[in-house]
DNA sequence: TTGAAAGCGGTACCAG
DNA sequence: CTGGTACCGCTTTCAA
């Protein structure tokens, strides 16, 4: 690969030259024959500047980390992940993504930032410590987000409080007269931030209504755990269930179906999420629907972090929760 | 941030020492008190390497670059990048995703290239030229591999023949009897790579069995949408659609329920990618399914291209399209 | 207007 | 066994 020095010797002029030409540099008056064949030099070659030698250079780079995207990511974080993305790049951000599956917080915060990035955004997945947050802003980070449930001390936080969701759910049932109610959580890896949450919600509302408790159902993202579960359904006595995602609640609401067992009016269900596939099927899912930011605000928030030197650290967290609402269709 | 200049101060070695241990040199003895002195010194300031400077003296990275993630990823794409990724990640590589929206080739092969990434998988989107693929390969990628339905000379092609699925679904179509087929096209832009072919492979069908030949349909991923193209359907006097994806064919399906057609009475529909909802509702949707290869089946293949010094050319292309098939269900 | 040279952080050769 | 040092490719003062 020719380097800075091959395109130089071509044009017969300096490296620094070649430098100022290729960057339009300002500071510095380069004369148009000079410019012309430095271009042409480069253009012949075939030159690419190293980024790496670049950043090495001036000290920084314009890497945002995107940090624990699950091989499970469900909506809605698959568009919101993708507009961030197309936000960042937009703003001629390097968008790295880096999957951490089983990685402690020290281990990831070691690993993210050896990449010295200007930003680190942490979605769901990896617990990090305040500790780590301080090694990421030593590394160079302006700007450290996370994503999820949790809030971590000198960090910006989009906090999406997922127990939120869950006490909206059993909220909702307890409102439409049911009392007995199970949530089903996934029992596929990785979702746990998430899912935990919405589980302890749903118990905390239902206790605060005075109601008995709810039943903690596990369950697979698949057919046949479905149907398992739906087999027993009698025996346990439910007449609600709250389904930690509208995925696994139509899987459920279906094999409930096939089992003999009609829905709402032996069962109520609702899901989470508001997926599309929720109004395809009938009865319509119920849900529970929560305003995720979209990527591009997301995306300015960093931009701005980044540019901003003054960082005060009261502003690092009053990024509030985003609401969630209930939103009845037909299966409650 | 502290460099492995630091550390040799605090740890009373010289840098050289530093390196060695901190790597685990396996060429250089060094004691077992030296050891110790630098892995505290280490430790106690928080030292991280620079990535960026390892691989400039290295002269080569460990990026993988994933290209051409578009923000509407539907399956089976997503699950398999995830894969992809994590089978990537597991193999000590660093993935670095690259959108690249409206780029064309020339932009998008010199953007990756300042990377230096020692393999590019691109996938859909940007159509490279052989051009293109030199350009990256002169700037340390071992290995190109292009997912999509073009094959470019000089990389490794996953050819993914989506004009195979829209052969076999419309095959699948006349062989239930139909004759008059539309074909749903998606409005949402960055599909084309993917939605062109598709309906070039049905009109290749159709046109080959003596049938009259495919209408177009553009629709939205909305109810709206469907609905729109479902009000106006018995004035298309069509009998069968192939929809694109399971997707649009289930927005589809129940649109045209609404509207008081019957499915597969009156219209047959069949869509693609076999996805999980299709068996859901009720009629089970017709799909085509075809064989996407792993994840951590093309991770290998990266790997392996990566580590061969040898490439010969003719191994280049070999790797043949995933057979399509279709799969009757209820919606047929 | 252009060139020479220092140095970003880390690695690896060669000398001691 | 360890230290000195050259160098990876690029940017940016400082001089000419």
């Amino acid at each position: 690969m020719p380097t800075s020095a091959d395109v130089a010797r071509l044009a017969g002029v300096s490296r620094a030259t070649v430098s100022y030409v290729l960057n339009n540099a300002a500071s510095v008056r380069i004369s148009e024959p000079t410019r012309l064949k430095v271009r042409q030099a480069a253009e012949e070659l075939g030159y690419v500047p190293h980024a790496a030698a670049r950043s090495l250079r001036a000290g920084h780079t314009r890497i945002v980390l995107l940090a624990g995207w699950h091989v499970r990511v469900g909506p809605p974080y698959g568009p919101f992940l993708g507009e961030l993305q197309a936000a960042l790049h937009r703003m001629d951000y390097t968008v790295v993504q880096y999957g951490s599956p089983g990685l402690s917080g020290d281990e990831a915060a070691r690993a993210w930032a050896e990449l010295r990035p200007v930003a680190v955004i942490s979605v769901g997945g990896v617990v990090l410590s305040a500790h780590n947050v301080e090694t990421l802003k030593r590394a160079g980070a302006r700007a450290v987000v996370t994503v999820g449930p949790t809030r971590v001390p000198g960090a910006h936080a989009l906090v999406l409080d997922q127990a939120e969701v869950g006490a909206r759910a059993a909220a909702h049932l307890l409102e439409r007269g049911r009392r007995r109610i199970g949530v089903v959580v996934p029992e596929e890896g990785g979702l746990e931030p998430f899912s935990g949450p919405r589980l302890e919600g749903a118990r905390r509302a239902v206790r605060a209504a005075g109601a008995a408790g709810v039943v903690a159902l596990p369950m697979a993202c698949t057919e046949e755990s479905a149907a398992a579960l739906a087999a027993g359904w009698r025996s346990g006595g439910l007449d609600a269930v709250f389904a930690y995602n509208d995925e696994y609640a139509l899987l459920l609401m279906a094999a409930l179906h096939d089992a003999g067992l009609r829905v709402p009016a032996d069962v109520a269900v609702i899901g989470a999420d508001d997926l599309l596939l929720g109004r395809l099927l009938r009865p319509r899912l119920s849900t529970v629907r929560f305003g995720m930011p979209t990527g591009e605000r997301l995306a300015e928030l960093v931009d701005r972090a980044v540019r901003e030197p003054a960082d005060p650290a009261g502003a690092a967290e009053r990024h509030g929760p985003a609401a969630a609402e209930a939103v009845r269709r037909e299966s409650t």
